[in-house]
Order: structure tokens, then sequence, then C-alpha cells
DNA sequence: ATATAGTGTGTATTATCTACACTAAGTAAT
DNA sequence: ATTACTTAGTGTAGATAATACACACTATAT
């Protein structure tokens, strides 16, 4: 079988969008690159995929490198490969999102120096990106907007014991409007995948608010499934 | 600025499952592969990309060039990545899916020679397909079959007239379970996004149904916007 | 004790979902 | 004209979910 794919100098990269909740702020995670294109500004952490990698491990590895961060789960979202996107050349970049639970300190420390270092910014007030990574941030939370319109995504986001205001404020911060409390609660509750503690919030100067935790398993028993369209 | 970027021997490329519903069936459209790897095999319509060519450019080209068909509005819904899945070397393969009508005899005409032919098969009789273009097919079906119980797309499929039973049916290939006549129709008509048509099957040995045509505009209004997550 | 800030709760109204079966209309054969 | 056949077309009751809306309670800080 005689080999018949040209010698291409196009590459492929990988691009993350990481959101994670910082004291009841909704920020992702940006690299300050330290290389040409774009060295010095803030980009998403990104890099080139190798040969030898799928996309999945390489996503996996380049955000380990850039920003410290390990056994992140990632989902592929959209694949942007505008001609120009790369000013030095042909690079097609497969972006990849995840939510997750910032535990109080979790130190960002870039494993390679592509990347002066990693940082959490509020998504209301990202600065000017390098190449076309607002227009993947876009999309990237335009995508989880969706989601969790039908899946109950927001845990992730959230400490392992939470209080249903924290729940809600992520679901209006994400939603980018109010909700009602009584109807809120009512709607999370009745899924019966938030189990109630017998533990209450501490260090608040008010009446302190009931933890629950997110039950994983019926969460997965009621929404991995098909959405159904009824008989 | 200096160049960084390696000279991979990486290339990408597009795949791409189109639907097509022909006499009450589903199918989807494939070519016979002209050249090695996987000569003489079933497979996706797909190639490689170009230098110089965007992904949305490069899916509507290559989708051209190997069955005759234009102008056909596709979405990109996977990157498929893995390392070994194309046996000549690193293939990274954006796909795309679109749902089309076919106006009768759309004829299918390869315009290169790496297709010997183009052919709708039904998806319920696929043959083994090149590459791993079983699951890209697989997660496009996956991706119709959820955005039809959330939008009502399945009016690209169906001719311009069509009967409330045809589309009934059509939902019922895609979501691979009956449903009710009457609830269906009162659903379908609650939306308001169907014009009643004075004017009736044809050709039909019993009695004809009426007809009906999509209303794109009152469509987009409803279903363009966000998803909702009340108040 | 009192000011403060957020917790936590109920109900009535409306819309949507589900289950379910018969008559009406047109065609074809006699 | 009658009949047999095949699909079109329709309604309602019960269940469930969505919405709108306001006030009393509790813990803490001073």
């Amino acid at each position: 079988m005689e080999t018949i794919l040209p010698k291409f100098d196009s590459v492929f990269s990988i691009d993350c969008v990481i959101f994670g909740l910082d004291e009841g702020e909704l920020k992702i995670l940006l690299i300050e690159r330290n290389e040409e294109p774009f060295k010095d500004w803030w980009a998403l952490p990104g890099y080139l995929v190798e040969r030898d990698e799928s996309l999945d491990y390489a996503a996996e590895r380049i955000l380990y490198e850039l920003t410290g961060l390990r056994d992140i789960y990632m989902d592929q979202f959209y694949t942007f490969g505008d001609v120009n996107r790369h000013p030095q050349g042909r690079v097609v970049t497969v972006a990849y999102y995840a939510m997750i639970r910032l535990n109080g300190s979790k130190d960002l420390k870039p494993v390679t120096n592509y990347a002066r270092k990693a940082v959490w910014i509020p998504v209301n007030d990202l600065p000017n990106l390098a190449f076309d990574h607002g227009k993947i941030f876009g999309k990237g939370f335009e995508k989880i907007r969706n989601k969790i319109s039908y899946q109950p995504i927001a845990f992730e986001l959230l400490p392992e014991k939470f209080t249903l205001t924290q729940l809600q404020h992520l679901y209006e911060i994400i939603l980018n409007k109010k909700l009602d409390k009584r109807n809120f609660r009512k709607k999370m509750l009745n899924y019966g995948i938030l189990k109630g503690l017998d533990e209450k919030q501490k260090g608040v100067s008010y009446r302190a608010a009931k933890l629950y935790k997110f039950d994983k398993r019926k969460y997965s028993r009621l929404f991995q499934k098909e959405l159904s369209f009824g008989k």
C-alpha cells in the first residue's frame, strides 16, 4: 500500500476553556504566553498536538503542562479551522471545555515555559485574547449555557457541600438571569439528585443555610439516558 | 517573528454524514472508494483539507467533489483524532452532518475519481465502512437523534409539502420508537410552525391526507433563541 | 434589644404531557 | 350502488410540571 498522504506543514492544536467558580464568581483559566506569536498576551491554555497522541490525551497533557492541573475530565466542543487563525501557518485547533471545583488554592504552576503563568480570570472581565481565543471562549460559554438548561451540570463547579442559594447563584451567573427562589428549590429538590445533610453553613453572620451534597448515582440514572420525546 | 511551527506530516480531513429520506427510509450518503487505503470499500464522503481553505469551505468542496451535491449546509459535530485511525499516517478528521431533501433523483456524480460512485444507503443496512467511519456515523446519528428531541429539524428531510403522517413516521424512524398519533399532531400543530395547505396528497389508493408546509420564519423565531429555564 | 441579611416555605393558576378509540373520507373491486 | 378496505382525522380527562407571587423565621453582630 503506497503512502499517498502529502507532507503538509499543517498542524493541529488543542485549546482548553476551563471554568471554575471562585468566591461566587465564574472564572476561566488563562495563561500568559511566553512565546511568539502573541508573546505576553493572555490566551487559553493550548498547544500543539504531538504526532503520537490522541486528541483527548493531548488535551490532558497540554492542560497539565500549561497549568499544572491534572486529571481534569474535558469534553470536546468545537474545532476551529479558519485559514488565518494562526499568523505563522495553518493550525486547526480542537477546543475542549471542563467545569471544575476549585478546592481553595489549587496552585497553578506551568511545567513548561511556554506559559509564564496561569491565572483564573472572571469571565465578565476578560482581556483581549491571543489568536481567535475570544471566539473560542464565546462558543465554550454558549456550550455550557445550553447544556445547563437541560442537564444539571453546575455541581461540578461547586464545592462538595453547598447551599441551595449558592447553586442558584451559579445558575443565575451562567444563564445570566434572575431565578425565582421558591421555584428553583422546588425544581432542584424534585430532581432527587441532592442529598440534604445534617449540617449547616459556617462562618456567616446571618442565619446559616443547610448544606447539600450532589448524589452522583441518581444523577446518572436520570440524565445520562436519552432525552425523551414522550410516547 | 520567527516561525516555530514544526513540519509535521500530519494532515486533517473532513468526513460528511449526509442524511436523506428516500421513500420513507432514512439513508446516508456513501461513496465507494477508488483509492488506497480501503480501495473498493464503502466510506463516508470525506477527503483531505487543503492548506488554504477553511474547514467549512473544505466540507462543501469535498462533498461536491465526491458526490456532485452542491450548496448543502452542514454542521460540524465532532472531531476524531485517534492516533491510528488512518493506516498511513496521522489524520485528524472533522465530521460534519446535514439533513437534506431528496428531490426525486438528485443525481450523484463524483467529479473526482477518488470515489467510484456515491450512493444512498439505508442506515439500518450499512456495510462495514472504511477507517473509523462506522464510529463517525454512529456519533452523527446520535447527534440528530438528540437534536430532533428539542428542535423540530426533521423538515429538512421531507419534501416541501408533506403530510403529518409522513412527519410522524420520520420522527419514529429517527427516535426509534412509536409515537401516539393524536399527541404528535397536537404538539406539532401547537408549535405553530406548520402551514396547512388547501391541497391534498395525490396518487394514494385511500383517503388523501392534507398537505402541510414548514414555516421557516416562525421556526427561527421559536427555536433559534436560547433554550429557556423559565424565571 | 434591635438591626441586618439571608433562609425557608405554600398555593393557586396555567400549560404541557400522557393515555386512549372511534368515525370520516376516499379508493377499489364487485 | 354497495361493500370492503385503508388511512385520515379528531377530543377529553387525569397527571404532572411550570409559573407567579410575599412574608415570617433565624442566626449573628453590635
